[in-house]
DNA sequence: TTTATTTGTGCAAACGTGTGCACACATTAC
DNA sequence: GTAATGTGTGCACACGTTTGCACAAATAAA
């Protein structure tokens, strides 16, 4: 009930593990006769290479190691959908990790990956994270990082972000068109590549359309919303401005949800005296009251585009002279959240 | 800049591999002062043992195998959480395959996960699986699988489930409260431990209060939920009923989340018309319009469960002679969809 | 016939760890 | 003085695979 091995074969054969080896994979000279007896004796017993043992030798386990804040979020939960279904479909397995937000966590979690001589690394950055040293070790011993969501300009890789400026520009504009003056921005931590992203299309639209940029209307969560203080101190702080915003863009899903959650405990009306839009990937905004706005990332194609981009950085061993920055596009899904018929 | 080996310390130090290797895990007969030496020279080059060469020789990889249907499903997103959890405080890592409630997909993935040479198996069964012989092999071959969720009684193991008899009773029993008397119920597919159980729940809180049971009340979606048309199938059959239901208990995520969605779409009022309750994982049902009463399983909590008695399986070795079935409570939120202030 | 070339196969080492056994040395017992 | 016991260390092999090299046999060239 063992499972077959290679010797297995020699012995039954009568050949040697080495002749084995190599008909196996077709290489070297083997006589089409070997071949055939060895490849028609091996699919007879099911044979399956070690993967343990090939790795030992190649120093690889075929896995890719994935940092990411967490599981249970839609978007990281559709992201992994994709990072599964190439890794799979090009018999890699994947290791995922959650950093919880958490620069130590996430160094820690990058340490047992490298442990497990993972064959590369899928990483989107924790909030915490200002130092990216670590990664450019990983990088330069020889384990290739794609970044994904959030990037770093400070290593030069292959990234694929969506299209993050483009997006709130376009919700600021949909917004300002719906009739908002007063709009204001709960993003992540300042110091995570999104948020400068979303911070800029949300200035520019306002730019362009000649409202004020205020320093009031910028909150930032250091936690991206996974802490729900953090949300409530943000929101709390707009509606004690003299001028209290017409409408709120959010910058991630877990600051959407939970601002949602505390303009209807305060019993505010969305649209009637706050617009709300942002960030979400949830399966079911339409089933929200209202009906929520929503800027939706293409989380399933990042998975499998970052997750193509690393299989080639990997196989092909050597570094490529330039990187690639894939942007992928955002989807703005109008609902009753933002239409302010009564205006 | 390469990692170093036990080889390496032996070198060093003027041993042989062998007394290193035993020093480290301060093992046999070794001198206080050779294994001083040793750990002091392994912390100080931050000496790490190569798992695939531990692997190798212990025909064990610290790693657990997942099998379930989605990734981005909220429910089985918080299951992975808790699995991670206790699997990384452990050193164990986990590999995830999505069956996508296909059998073949899980028999491939079973497969390769054996193939991977994984210590254990956490499995929640595919819609389609009847035949569990697979498992069986495996669990005789020597690799232990605790069944979470979707479970069998056909394998003797351990398994972790919701309550979902007294789940689906009580919630039942609140529709009935709530002024109900003609409660459909729309499940998964019926060969799944899931399904058998819940419609169990609700047919016990009718007969208790003495309300019909009835046959055409009883919608199954065979792919539970994953397939929009199979759902909206089951809610048409109900909606042209000479008697049509005023309430519907729906039996997972997806299901309760489309069967929402469609009652939406026809502008049927919620609980006016028709109450809604069902399974749902989700983390803002009360943004729902109208706010979903909702019955929900502990998750987070079944993974950790899970994962804590696979790995005293797998760190047992020998199978106990009587195995654990470890059920969790399931937790009722009353919210607007169920409360018919108009009867 | 000898020498080169081709073709197919096997030997042995390697990847990094773990472990049964033997061995050297020291101590104690008779 | 010999035998038994105890203590610390190293040798050598194993885990399953891959691969450089050698080598035997067959064929071709000189």
């Amino acid at each position: 009930m063992k499972a077959v091995t290679i010797t297995d074969i020699a012995k039954a054969l009568n050949l040697s593990t080495s002749t084995v080896s190599r008909a196996l994979k077709s290489s070297y000279k083997i006589s089409e006769e070997t071949q055939q007896k060895v490849k028609e004796y091996a699919a007879k017993y099911n044979y399956r290479p070690n993967l343990l043992a090939q790795g030992l030798k190649s120093m690889g386990s075929r896995s890719i190691g994935v940092i990411l804040c967490a599981i249970p979020n839609s978007f990281f939960a559709e992201v992994l959908n994709g990072i599964e279904f190439i890794a799979a479909s090009n018999n890699y397995h994947i290791i995922i990790t959650q950093s919880h937000e958490s620069y130590e966590k996430e160094l820690n979690n990058l340490e047992q990956l490298l442990w497990k001589s993972v064959d590369g690394l899928l990483v989107s950055l924790s909030c915490e994270t200002c130092d990216v040293e670590h990664f450019r070790n990983a990088q330069s011993e020889g384990t290739p990082v794609v970044f994904f969501d959030r990037v770093t300009n400070l290593i030069d890789t292959h990234t694929v972000v969506a299209d993050n400026a483009k997006g709130t520009y376009e919700g600021t504009v949909h917004l300002i068109k719906s009739g908002c003056k007063r709009i204001a921005h709960i993003t992540s931590a300042p110091n995570v590549s999104i948020s400068k992203e979303r911070l800029a299309g949300y200035i520019q639209a306002l730019k362009e359309f000649h409202l004020p940029v205020r320093e009031e209307y910028i909150k930032y969560c250091n936690h991206g919303g996974m802490i729900s203080d953090e949300v409530e101190k943000a929101v709390n702080e707009l509606l004690v401005l003299d001028e209290t915003p017409d409408a709120i863009l959010t910058a991630s899903d877990r600051i959407t949800i939970e601002c949602f959650a505390m303009l209807k405990k305060r019993n505010i009306k969305i649209p009637g005296d706050i617009a709300l839009t942002g960030f979400s990937n949830f399966s079911a905004p339409q089933l929200f009251n209202p009906a929520l706005t929503t800027l939706k990332q293409p989380a399933f194609e990042m998975g499998k585009v970052a997750t193509g981009l690393l299989l080639q950085l990997i196989e092909n061993k050597r570094l490529p002279k330039d990187f690639e920055k894939r942007v992928l596009p955002i989807e703005l899904h109008i609902r009753e959240s933002t239409v302010r018929s009564q205006m």
